[in-house]
DNA sequence: ACCTGAACACCGTTCAAGT
DNA sequence: ACCTGAACACCGTTCAAGT
C-alpha cells in the first residue's frame, strides 16, 4: 500500500482528483480475473475495463507484478475471516485451519500459481502460520518441529490445489481412467489393477482429507514418542 | 509421438528430407528452457535458435500447447532411470523413489508449472504410481489407501517443490526473516517467537525430508493398526 | 496533479504462398 | 513435400506529451 510513485487519493493541494485508486482497479481485476481467469488478465484489458488509458493504471501500480502482488493481497484478506479457533483437541483445530486455506484456495485457484511465482509474507498472510505454530507448540512439539509440520501441511495444500480442476472433478477421473486403461498389464499390474481407485485420487475433496488426515497422523505418531 | 500433420521422418515417396524434427526441435527447446527459463521459450524464438522460420513449428507440433507437452514427456522420459527398486523395507524402498522424483523436479523445476497446468498421464509418467502402488500394496495397503496415500506423497512434493527456490535457498530464508521480524510480537506471539524456525522451513531438502518422513509415519501408524 | 496516445519490442497463430 | 513471410490480434512498458 506504500510505494512513492501512484497518485494520492486525499489529493493535498490542488489539481485534479484521481478518477481511480488502488481500491478500485484491484476491485475490477478480481472481477475479471473470476470471470476469465488468471491469463485474461492484461494492463491493457483491465484498463478498458475501467474506461481508462492503459498508462493510467501505470500511476497505480508500477508495473503489473505489483498489481498482482497486491491482487493476492486483498484476495487473502478479504477471504472470510478464519474461524475463531475453538479450544478443541489440537487435531481437530488444526484439521479446520488447514480446511479453511484449502477452502480459500478453492475459491481463488489463480492464488496457487500467483503465490508460488512469488511467496508473499505480508501481515495478513502470517495468521494463519501464526495459528498453525500456536496449535502445533501447544500440542507439545517443539518450535522447529511445529514450523517443519505446518510447512509440510501447507505444501501439501499447495500441492494439492495447483492439481485441483475445480471445475469438473468427474472429467478428470474419466479422463484418467481412459489414458491408464491401455497400458499394457504386465508392466503395469499395480496400475491397472487399481485403475478405478487410482482414478478416484485425481481430484476431489475426500482426496485432500485423506492426505491431510495422514499428515495428522504423522504428526500424532511423533507427539506419542 | 504420433499426429498426422508433421513431416514424415523416412520420407517416403520423394520430395525434400525434412531439415528438422520433432526430437531435434525438443532438444533445442530443453537447452533454451534450461538456460533462460521457462518464461523464454516462445515459438519465434526457438524457431530462431533453430534457424528456421517460426512457422516450420508448426510443422511439427499443432501449435506451443502440443509442443510443451512433448517437452515434458521427453524430460521425464530421460530422467535418470529410476533406481531399481531393491527388496529393502517399503519404508526404505518409497522414501528412495520420493527422493527420486523430487531430485527429477529440483533438476527440472519448470515441470512442476507444466504439470500443474496440463496433467500428464503418459506411459512413461506411470512407471513412478506403479512402482509407489506395489511398494505401498506390499507393505499391506489395500488397493484404494495404498493410492490415496501416494497420491498424498506425490502432491506433496509437487507443492514443494512449486514453491522451491533452486537458485538461493540461503536468500530466501533471509528475506523471510526479514519480512517476519517487523511484526508486531503481540499479535504474533508463535511466529515471532521462532522466525529462525519458520526461515528453516521456507527452502532446502531438510524441509522436504521432514515432510516426507512425516507422511512415512502417518502411512506406519495407518499400517499398525 | 493526473491522465494518456504513440511507439517499441515482444507474443501465438492463420493464411496464402513459395520452392 | 516441405518451408516460410506477411498479417492479425494480442502483450508489458517507456517516453513524451496533453489538460
Amino acid at each position: 500500500m506504500a510505494a512513492g510513485t501512484q497518485p494520492t487519493t486525499r489529493a493535498r493541494g490542488r489539481g485534479r482528483p484521481p478518477r481511480l485508486s488502488r481500491e478500485r482497479i484491484l476491485e475490477s481485476a478480481l472481477e475479471l480475473v473470476k470471470r476469465d481467469g488468471l491469463g485474461a488478465l492484461s494492463m491493457r484489458r483491465l484498463a478498458e475495463e475501467l474506461d481508462a488509458g492503459t498508462m493510467t493504471l501505470y500511476g497505480y501500480f508500477r508495473g503489473k507484478d505489483e498489481l498482482l502482488d497486491a491482487l493476492v493481497d486483498v484476495s487473502s484478506a478479504r477471504s472470510k475471516r478464519l474461524r475463531e479457533l475453538g479450544d478443541g483437541p489440537w487435531r481437530q483445530q488444526l484439521r479446520e485451519l488447514i480446511l479453511a486455506v484449502r477452502e480459500v484456495l478453492a475459491e481463488h485457484p489463480w492464488e496457487v500459481e500467483l503465490r508460488m511465482r512469488r511467496p508473499l509474507v505480508s501481515p495478513g498472510a502470517m495468521r494463519v502460520p501464526e495459528a498453525g505454530l500456536q496449535i502445533l507448540q501447544a500440542a507439545g512439539l517443539a518450535p522447529a518441529e511445529a514450523a517443519r509440520a505446518f510447512r509440510t501441511l501447507f505444501l501439501y495444500t499447495f500441492g494439492f490445489s495447483g492439481f485441483g480442476d475445480p471445475d469438473d472433478p468427474e472429467r478428470v477421473r474419466r479422463e484418467t481412467m481412459a489414458q491408464v486403461a491401455p497400458l499394457p498389464a504386465d508392466e503395469y499390474p499395480a496400475v491397472s489393477a487399481a485403475i478405478n481407485e487410482l482414478a478416484a485420487t485425481m481430484a476431489g475433496e475426500e482426496q485432500f482429507e485423506f492426505g491431510l488426515d495422514l499428515l495428522l497422523d504423522g504428526i500424532e505418531a511423533r507427539l506419542g514418542r
